[in-house]
DNA sequence: TTGTAGGCGTTATCAT
DNA sequence: ATGATAACGCCTACAA
């Protein structure tokens, strides 16, 4: 079996307090006992064991994550700004897939609890009624990645979607295009897309240009989705000058369809994504994209839990409601470009 | 604070132990107490403490993860496989992120045992001396990802690389091609790179092409890079018929470098990746590639963690170096096809 | 400076 | 069937 702390205040002639005193670093411990002890660590191998470091301290330096999926550029982003962050702060990361499940979401939430983590950030593509009373009552901090609180008491990161969106509307208008299509989902009630079809709605209200239903399209997130409803547009006759996805792999869809019956992008139609996953540069046409700054949002939601967890005493929730707005960016590439038909 | 067991004991007039036989469900409790107990339950909304419980238990039903990096659809797809067999299994996942630092990757490895997972499974670009050292000494099972042990006595799971580029590349000659580029990486010493590359020389070998050294080129995982090196064969006018890049990253590094150079693909030069992840299928031309099961690779190295957990004693380490070899698969898609030139 | 002893929340072994 | 009680490995007053 491993060696305990008591392994090492026998082997090394002193009593478990002084060893755990040079194990912290805590207090003072004379040279000659402190230089015993850690020889005596050095020659068990001794380890502290984190469990009942936990259990005795009566918290943890583990952050619990809820994510829908894994191999997602977009959740891999914000995931790789999480482990950086956590990791030089000395956290560690608990993950788990919700498969976008409200049920396991909950189930999950309730875990971490019981584990007494030090916060959770979840991401989900929607937010479920189920999740956002559990979240409401947790007694650990929690953030809320990329979406604006609506009724919900939790921290949120994310970036201004309705900026973002009316933004990247007014590009593609200003290069001359009025009949847009918008790609965007189902599930978002409640949640960012809202921000963006309000957004998009604004920029094209803005220059009298009316939004034209049978052009607003359900992608739902998926690059197979989006590659057969922009196959529909085409089977009608309905092509429109432009197409603002709002993730990039319903971007790829659009533009993949396209390009399997045979129109140019962006001679023949401009296609512009949202988020600028790492896919949206080395797709061809390399796509036009509102960047969203994927790590630093990671980071950030870190940086908050554990700010949390140091300012206040234990058990106090200081889910005020604060809202972490990260600054978003257009970026030009291949896949858009003036407007040629009239 | 939140309630204990012993809360419960005391509002539901019974023992802690009478307490702890209903949320166990082990032995026999009177229908009477059980009601009683879960009641108090329910009124108090008590969670067992999982730190206390993983103390007491000398065990821990979490698996700890190391992975080069996240939003990488290769490790994300072994990660999906990860998630949904622990998740089946009542496993958690404790998630670390190496950036193909081996000192990190050691002491992750090192906090892992600390924590007294149930298992590690790593995957890493590069296997170095003091992982494998670490590896070696470890107390609890650890799975080394998409690697054949070499001198490593821990158990593997990952496809037969031999194999898989070597029919990969006989397609390519049935096709007509003779002037086969190799993007491979130079990480790839003790690591599966080297098999494929056996399989890549043999193939060619038995139909007597000779290697030619100036197209065999190092696109280390990148497709930046990858795109790079290609531009450099371009403008070399050493262009090849095929090109068989060992990761899909780096076919479309290379397919991107061909497009922007105004070759059409597969009508000029056939690529071919490796691996499989979603990008194969969405990029435009859809690429032909080797097919791995990355979510079977993730769900075959959870269940040997957790059969090893329950078949041995505690302490004992069966790293007896089994290997789980699964099957792959030839598809073929856009970017390949006969060779047009003589 | 160092040691003793009392928890932290559970499980599990004894008796009863 | 149920209740004390001893671990689990560590931290931390409180004493000495």
């Amino acid at each position: 079996m491993k060696a305990t702390i008591k392994d090492v205040a026998d082997r090394s002639g002193v009593s478990i307090a002084t060893v755990s005193r040079v194990i912290n670093g805590a207090s003072v411990v004379s040279e000659k006992s402190r230089n015993k002890v850690l020889k005596a660590i050095e020659e068990l191998d001794f380890k502290p064991n984190q469990t009942a470091r936990n259990l005795v301290m009566q918290k943890n330096t583990t952050i619990g994550i809820i994510v829908p999926a894994l191999g997602n550029q977009f959740y891999g982003g914000i995931l790789n700004g999480i482990e950086d962050a956590s990791s030089e702060l000395g956290y560690d990361i608990l993950l788990c897939t919700s498969g976008g499940d409200s049920e396991k979401e909950v189930r999950y939430l309730e875990g971490f609890e019981e584990r007494h983590c030090a916060g959770v950030v979840i991401m989900t593509r929607k937010l479920e009624a189920g999740t956002v009373q559990k979240i409401n009552s947790m007694e650990i901090p929690v953030i809320l990645m990329n979406r604006n609180t609506s009724g919900l008491k939790c921290p949120t990161v994310s970036i201004d979607n309705f900026r973002a969106a009316y933004e990247l509307t007014n590009y593609l208008i200003k290069k001359g295009h009025t009949r847009i299509a918008l790609f965007r989902n189902s599930v978002d009630i409640d949640a960012f897309g809202v921000e963006q079809y309000s957004g998009f709605e604004r920029a094209l209200a803005e220059h009298d240009i009316a939004i034209d239903r049978s052009l607003v399209k359900y992608g739902e997130f998926s690059t197979q989705r989006s590659y057969e409803q922009m196959k529909g547009l085409i089977d009608e006759g309905n092509v429109p000058t432009a197409v603002f996805a709002t993730s990039d792999v319903m971007a790829v869809g659009v533009c993949n369809a396209l390009l399997d019956s045979g129109y140019r992008i962006p001679e023949d139609v401009s296609v512009v994504g949202f988020n600028d996953i790492e896919l949206a540069e080395n797709y061809r046409p390399a796509l036009t994209v509102i960047h969203q700054p994927l790590k630093s949002m990671g980071d950030e939601a870190v940086h908050m839990i554990v700010s949390m967890n140091n300012g206040e005493g234990r058990g106090i929730i200081p889910n005020d409601g604060r809202t972490v707005i990260l600054s978003h960016e257009l970026i030009e590439r291949q896949s858009s470009g003036k407007c040629k038909k009239v």
